[in-house]
DNA sequence: CAAAAAGTAGACCATATGGTCAGTTTTTTG
DNA sequence: CAAAAAACTGACCATATGGTCTACTTTTTG
């Protein structure tokens, strides 16, 4: 009802996408204020004016892509119940956040800077939905507690940690590849989702799910 | 012999250091490209071109800045050996790790933001300098594996996870405080530090020594 | 105390950049 | 197929910004 043939196939829609992904990889290496247009527009292989075209300004294209990367962040993890079991959940959620970190590590480039320079364009959303959805998970974790599935350990600490660990891997990936000498591919997430994995777990005094165990 | 009147308590050293400090903060708030010399003039009650004067270009103070960032990290675990107690070393450098997150948020922003632009300025330092204390800290930690002091984690993974967790109470403290409600005083950053302490000790298979104990 | 060095500051400029406009072409639709 | 809607694009503009230049004032020093 709303978008009839925007969204479609239509040429406007794919244009869109192209315009979208050109911004994530331009906002992620520069910033916001650090990324013109131009540089965008280069990117897309689009002349400048299109892309004012498609999105009203620069401000307006970059809260869609945000909106877009929120979108990405959705998970499992939502979904969870306090019927379910502690380690797998908790496991399979560090493992999705670190697949996420390997494969969009420039929404979460994005999303960190924005978080960074105060969370401008976030603020509400952190208020509402997203505050929302951290005491959804909280409970449950809690109940989790209670049930005696799992130690003690204050939930949204225990959150914010898995987030540090996951996120750090795409965030600062310029420094660990400058440590590790190489940057990590497939085999190297994996391992790292491991010792997360590992780390977490442990902290909780729960076991390993079979199949996240060497 | 380098430096005679300028770094002594001089107008010039004042002055440097007043616009080293508009600078920290301005370029926390707004990154490199979105801060304009003007806006740290401001900051500093200083007229734009003395800036100008003092750092030959806004790539200069920079990178300045950059250079008297690095030199907080500089913690007591550099001089850490293979004799001594692991629990507590670690414990001591995370509990560091967390004061600098609360008393230097902005440098620890800084420096997000530098590596999450792919660390332009800092490459070299993290292929030289930083890879080197790496390698020392961890053969000190494989030492204390080998000693069976801890538990076999893989050292590098284990500081990374370190460093994403303390740094995470500065970075992404826009997001914490929307999700607690309220920004984290003294008394929290202190819960937060006991939380990472034992996060971090029991991956590790250590005890948390008494002093990070409630 | 006079000369030199250091510090202060207004005027000015070249460039980059976000954004508008007006006109054209292409696609969709009744 | 013609009219309308959508897509495209070059020309243009106001503004912001990093940085220079020149001249003036204050501080240091021999």
């Amino acid at each position: 009802m709303a978008n009839k043939s925007k969204m479609d196939g239509s040429i406007g829609a794919k244009n869109k996408q192209i315009i979208l992904a050109a911004a994530e990889k331009a906002f992620a290496s520069f910033g916001f204020k650090g990324t013109s247009v131009q540089q965008i527009a280069d990117e897309a292989q689009l002349p400048k004016t299109n892309i004012l075209y498609y999105f009203k300004s620069k401000q307006g294209l970059y809260v869609a892509l945000l909106q877009d990367i929120m979108s990405l962040w959705n998970s499992r993890f939502d979904r969870v119940t306090a019927a379910d079991d502690p380690a797998e959940s908790l496991a399979d959620y560090v493992a999705e956040k670190m697949t996420m970190s390997r494969t969009h590590p420039q929404a979460s480039k994005i999303f960190a800077m924005e978080v960074l320079n105060g969370a401008p364009y976030l603020n509400k959303y952190f208020n509402t939905e997203h505050v929302a959805w951290m005491n959804g998970r909280v409970a449950i974790i809690q109940s989790w507690i209670e049930q005696g599935k799992m130690a003690a350990i204050d939930p949204t600490y225990l959150l914010f940690h898995i987030w540090a660990c996951t996120q750090h891997y795409a965030d600062f990936s310029a420094q660990i590849t400058s440590l590790l000498g190489k940057s990590m591919k497939r085999a190297d997430f994996e391992e790292a989702t491991r010792q997360v994995i590992k780390l977490v777990l442990s902290g909780c005094e729960l076991d390993i799910p079979r199949k996240y165990q060497e």
